[in-house]
DNA sequence: GGATTACGATACTGATGAGTAGCGTAAGCG
DNA sequence: CGCTTACGCTACTCATCAGTATCGTAATCC
């Protein structure tokens, strides 16, 4: 564990970097992909749009991937299993998900959540780092919430099999609801979701009931 | 009904075009666009990919985006409901659906749908015609499916209402694998869809067995 | 206050790619 | 054959945009 390896605080001379507005800059770029195509997102528009120089973005982040890298890195993880407040029913856990404030909430982050796997096609470090860190985690969560519900009961256990795929249905569902349909996903397309699919798949015990 | 109202059959002077590789031309733009992104798509590439000039393809479309329309328009639209053999059972019918050679198959119908869903945000007149042409249709397939099974007793009466939704499972569960979690689907994933999802979500009526 | 480095602004370079022009040749029509 | 238009090819124009260079000014350290 190292005790003294951060980010080199031994001054250097001359003026220091103004950190305070970084973090505007990189929200504003995801809002930027949240808005337009990765290739038409220009440098320029994010500078401006953030009140700053071009060239202070370039004296940061060394090209445009750089940049959208560390805003993915910048907007921080989605919730994790055990963090979240144990709502005791399978549906609230599920809904505290989609209430977190991850990524701004469900309408900003379905935005951005599309724009950046948009962005990915363009560059093989950006797929990689998106799936690492936004995509797979977030499945993660629902995933682990899933697994969690079969393990207290509350889920018949030969349903198991089904949680991996079922951890996608959420992602998956929005993800073409605004890709592919255009239409914005609410908290309420959210609530349908898991109503009318993620937990209706899980109610019912295998067996020859299943509809012909 | 116009008894002569085609496209001015009516010889011209000069060289006739020559047709007979448009429909290759607009599948190798499709290919393209599974490929690259489509601001990476490049007319040239596309040009050479199909052995014809550059020049040939703008005296056919106009444009970039006139040219990926056309290939929307000419990959043909997803089988209809009443067009596919009854198979008798929901299962069997939905996967007819996705054993069908629309877009070629699974495989590479999927990796089309993916490039053409990104494509929609380079553009408001590629993104209209994708969804009319492409999305739309293609769960309206599912939804008249599971409405058939709905309506023949086959699906519980009071699960009517899921159907709208879980019409959208299937595509928004492969987008999602390949879009944002890089694997391509085969016709297994899409069974799995089929045997994990859609069909437990319509085995039980709705009631006090739900999952907490 | 002097050295050093960040900041903003503007101007620039260089690559890429959509779309066009020109031309020699091929293919139909009369 | 002569007219006309398609085809392939090469070369071009033009716009966009990532990334760089320069410079006057502001901030911090000694």
């Amino acid at each position: 564990m190292g005790t003294e390896d951060d980010v080199t605080p031994v001054a250097r001379p001359g003026r220091p970097y103004d950190r305070s507005r970084d973090a505007q800059i990189l929200a504003v770029t995801l809002d930027a992909l949240a808005e337009r195509e990765y290739e038409h997102v220009t440098i320029d528009a994010v500078a401006q749009r953030a009140g700053r120089a071009k060239t202070t973005l370039y004296r940061r982040w060394p090209t445009k991937v750089d940049l959208v890298l560390a805003a993915v890195e910048a907007a921080g993880r989605p919730p994790e299993a055990d963090e979240l407040p144990d709502e005791g029913t399978l549906r609230a856990d599920l809904l505290a998900v989609v209430d977190s404030p991850w990524l701004g909430g469900p309408e900003r982050r379905l935005a951005i959540f599309t724009g950046l796997t948009s962005a990915a096609r363009s560059s093989d470090r950006l797929a990689d780092a998106v799936r690492t860190t936004v995509t797979e985690p977030y499945v993660a969560v629902y995933r682990a919430l899933l697994q969690r519900a079969v393990d207290r009961g509350q889920v018949a256990a030969e349903l198991a099999p089904r949680v991996p795929l079922l951890a996608q249905v959420i992602p998956a569902m929005s993800g073409h609801r605004l890709g592919a349909t255009g239409e914005p996903a609410g908290r309420e397309f959210f609530v349908s979701v898991v109503d009318q699919v993620v937990l209706p798949a899980l109610a019912h015990p295998p067996g020859p009931a299943t509809p012909a």
